[in-house]
DNA sequence: GTTTTATATAAGCAAATTATTATATAAGTG
DNA sequence: CACTTATATAATAATTTGCTTATATAAAAC
């Protein structure tokens, strides 16, 4: 079991004790995604979705990689937190669900 | 694996995104403790811990038991999500030097 | 090169969180 | 019963967070 600081893992856990965020590294941990599909997803506009993916992003959870004129975020697997964020995401049930509902809504294939 | 919805999972994530709140459960896991520990232990006051340990009695992490004139705060292994916090709790290191520390200071027998 | 699409960032504000100070309650002690 | 000890609660102040609005950047399309 690979242990983090106290102070280290409360930081992680505050990041991902946010509804929004919380459903977006569930998501992540199955697809990676671009913001706009964050944006179709979430009932919130894209800056408050960029803001949240910046956190992440800071924190070292996830990555960006830039596609085109599309920024796809993924689960950064490297991070020193990425085992604590697994055994979290664990207790969370599938999120595909709401990839579904993107794609019959047209959303989905605009980022791929 | 026990499953939590995310609202509900998110709400403890929170909880335990506070470097206080944490450090309190992790030692409850080992050890149940009183109000006065805690305010030997953390460099807070006393109505600073009381508010903590409130919050995670509200929501059923915690439970109380008087013991005379003390408050005795124990991990609630029967709450819904004791297994989200178990897992969680498994990643970070043994805080017992805390309490050594209180019994070297002749803080840790008050309350036994 | 202007326009559109995707995204980021900055500033301002409202809501939520945490700590402090003061006071209340409840048990134990002399 | 007055006094002390342990704890809780209420009010308030300070800080943090998350959202909105406006603007900037960067790639793609025309």
């Amino acid at each position: 079991m690979s242990q983090l600081e106290i102070e280290k893992a409360s930081i992680i856990l505050k990041l991902l004790g946010d509804k929004t965020r919380l459903t977006m590294v569930k998501i992540l941990n199955s697809h990676d995604c671009c913001v706009c599909e964050f944006v179709g997803i979430f009932k919130a506009s894209q800056p408050a979705i960029s803001q949240h993916l910046r956190k992440l992003k800071d924190v070292g959870v996830v990555r960006e990689t830039r596609r085109g004129q599309w920024i796809i975020y993924s689960l950064n697997k490297e991070s020193e937190y990425y085992p604590l964020v697994q055994t979290i995401l664990q207790h969370l049930p599938n999120q595909d669900f709401r990839l579904k509902e993107l794609e019959e809504q047209g959303l989905r294939i605009s980022c791929e």
